[in-house]
DNA sequence: CGGGCGGCCTGGAGGC
DNA sequence: TGCCTCCAGGCCGCCC
């Protein structure tokens, strides 16, 4: 669940908590996630340092360390990053505790393990495996609809999985590209290569205005999303069409179905969606 | 190499 | 009420 505007709210969130203070000792409780914790280097990497910054990297939250350190935090499905008084009673399921400079800690819980938490050296981060193949940011004012298009133009993929495909463009998933997608009037199970360049031009800018939406109301909580506060966000009840099958479509009054997409759903208006 | 699919994992929902 | 099955999906690896 957690996409694009997830991250970049818990990002924000962090931020204004953690910038500028020092991570004293990093703590690997439980370390099966999606690959498996390695406290060794987590600690070499991680301990004594200062946070100088928090960036995003399509779902990857990256906290830059002084002296040439960057701890990556990826939420998964079910992956929460939150700041916690260390009396605070430990959840099941806390995977990481980062003890910063006073009595407060940074924990990382993840019941369904499909997250993932480890520590490289910044000037590695470009070239490790994780990032070394992910395309564009869709927030990057230098990437355009015509590049969007280019990468679509011969894909004989549906529209919906090139939205998805973080080789070509990063941080959409499930939801936002049902919601991108119904914002365009795009049928999602079209080819790719069968839309219109001028459609990819704003099927860019849709994608943009719905994750800036998503972001400027803390994000979409269906199940598992918090900021770094606990704070669920509010975007859910902004949704046009996931989840809401069965439902009348919005804008025309169409009723909302419900397909699946390598062995996704895709939710979307046959009416205006063509 | 594009593209489709299965597996990872657990909590919650729904059926009976 | 309790047990079972199914479903949620980001990412990766496998296979054609």
């Amino acid at each position: 669940m957690p996409e694009l505007p997830e991250v970049e709210v818990l990002r924000r969130s962090l931020e204004g908590l953690v910038l500028g203070r020092r991570i004293v000792r990093a703590r690997a409780l439980s370390p099966a996630l999606r690959e498996p914790l390695r406290q060794g280097e987590l600690r070499k990497l991680v301990d004594g340092r200062r946070i100088i910054a928090l960036r995003r990297r399509s779902k990857y939250l990256l906290l830059d360390l002084e002296r040439d350190a960057t701890l990556v935090v990826h939420l998964g499905m079910s992956g929460r990053l939150t700041l916690d008084h260390r009396a605070n009673p430990r959840l099941l399921h806390e995977h990481v505790v980062l003890d910063l400079d006073d009595d407060e800690q940074l924990r990382f819980r993840d019941p369904r393990r499909f997250g993932l938490v480890f520590a490289l050296p910044t000037q590695g981060l470009a070239s490790d495996r994780h990032f070394v193949r992910l395309g564009a940011e869709p927030l990057d004012a230098a990437f355009q609809a015509d590049d969007l298009w280019r990468s679509g133009r011969r894909r004989r993929t549906s529209i919906k999985a090139l939205l998805m495909d973080a080789g070509v463009m990063v941080g959409v998933g499930n939801i936002y590209a049902s919601e991108a997608l119904h914002l365009a009037g795009i049928d999602p199970r079209r080819q790719a290569a069968r839309v219109s360049r001028m459609r990819y031009g704003r099927l860019l800018g849709v994608v943009r205005e719905v994750l800036e939406r998503a972001i400027a109301s803390g994000g979409t909580t269906l199940n598992d999303f918090a900021d770094a506060v606990g704070e669920p966000g509010y975007f859910s009840v902004s949704l046009a069409v996931y989840d809401r099958e069965g439902e009348t479509c919005l804008r025309c009054g169409g009723v909302v179905r419900r397909i699946v997409q390598g062995n996704r759903s895709t939710y979307f208006c046959p009416r205006c969606q063509r």
